[in-house]
DNA sequence: CCGAAAACCTGAACGC
DNA sequence: TGCGTTCAGGTTTTCG
């Protein structure tokens, strides 16, 4: 599923392709992906008509392409999502849910998503962020990601850490599979405590959760299911999970069985021997009454 | 505040 | 061969 390297690699596709470029055609195939255009999809269509392309921006795993005027084109891949450039005659691709054609006759820009959970809206842009965005954390990529701020905000959660780290109002970007393997990385077991961690700890998750980011941007995305960046392309970072989709195979740390277990509905895998299980601290929280 | 569960969707994998 | 069932997962929403 598209996380945040998988969305980082479309964006610099899109930016690459798409910037300066200026909307001639909409085609909406499949109503449902531009569901959360609430004006409905002629409105979509008519709103994006003339417009030119300003940037390619990203934050999380949401994605939007500037159109100036405090206006912007939001992507959300979903599960199964794609942002594509594609020759005019291409073939239309089974899951083609909308096409941008452009002014200058040249590629065309599909949106394809087997699965539907992805979608498409035009947007307004409030302080840099398109309305949706704007409750959503910053991820880890920002230049102002702060994470002190951020571990603390975590271990203020009465809750797991694989849960706290999916929690996209805390930190964004990181789903399934960059959580499991950013908590291997910090050999922390993802049922303990967030509100457990001691400077180690959180010093070893931060660290951990930038490390497994950066593996998968490098290794330009992790390809399971139908993921592909703008070009089709699949990534390669599938193949240097350390622990995710591993259940039974051996910890490329200290030999042990990778585990599988379903924390909140989800698969997750780790390996009980060398990632710890932190016990809650006593009175993690405050402070009875200060009258 | 926490968290479980449902809803949305389709193709692959599996059972018989 | 083929039909029916189960599963996967990001986000939002609902409910206890």
């Amino acid at each position: 599923m598209p996380e945040l390297p998988e969305v980082e690699v479309v964006r610099l596709g899109l930016a690459a392709h798409v910037t300066g470029r200026t909307v001639a055609a909409v085609d909406v195939c499949h109503p449902r992906s531009v569901r959360r255009h609430l004006a409905g999809e002629l409105d979509f269509a008519a709103r994006l008509a003339g417009r030119q392309i300003r940037a390619a921006q990203r934050r999380g795993k949401y994605l939007w392409l500037d159109l100036g005027d405090e206006q912007a084109l939001l992507a959300h891949l979903g599960m199964s999502g794609q942002m594509r450039i594609q020759p005019p005659g291409a073939i239309d691709e089974t899951h083609l849910r909308v096409r941008l054609q452009f002014a200058d006759g040249g590629s065309e820009l599909r949106f394809i998503d087997q699965r539907t959970f992805g979608g498409l809206s035009v947007e307004e842009v409030v302080d840099g962020l398109p309305i949706p965005v704007a409750h959503i954390a910053r991820d880890p990529m920002d230049p102002c990601f702060d994470p002190d701020s951020v571990i603390a905000g975590i271990r203020q959660r009465r809750t797991g850490l694989k849960r706290a780290l999916l929690d996209q109002t805390l930190v964004s970007g990181i789903g399934n599979i960059y959580a499991d393997e950013a908590l291997h990385r910090a050999e922390l077991h993802p049922l303990s405590p967030a509100g457990s961690m001691r400077a180690p700890h959180w010093e070893a998750l931060r660290d951990g959760i930038v490390g497994a980011l950066e593996a998968g941007l490098s290794n330009g995305g992790a390809s399971i299911d139908d993921y592909r960046d703008s070009r089709g392309e699949q990534g390669s970072m599938q193949d240097e999970f350390l622990v995710h989709t591993r259940a039974g195979e051996e910890c490329p740390r200290c030999g042990g069985r990778i585990l599988r277990i379903v924390v909140s509905g989800r698969s997750t895998y780790f390996c009980p021997e060398c990632q710890t299980r932190l016990r809650r601290r006593r009175k993690p929280r405050v402070a009875r009454a200060a009258k």
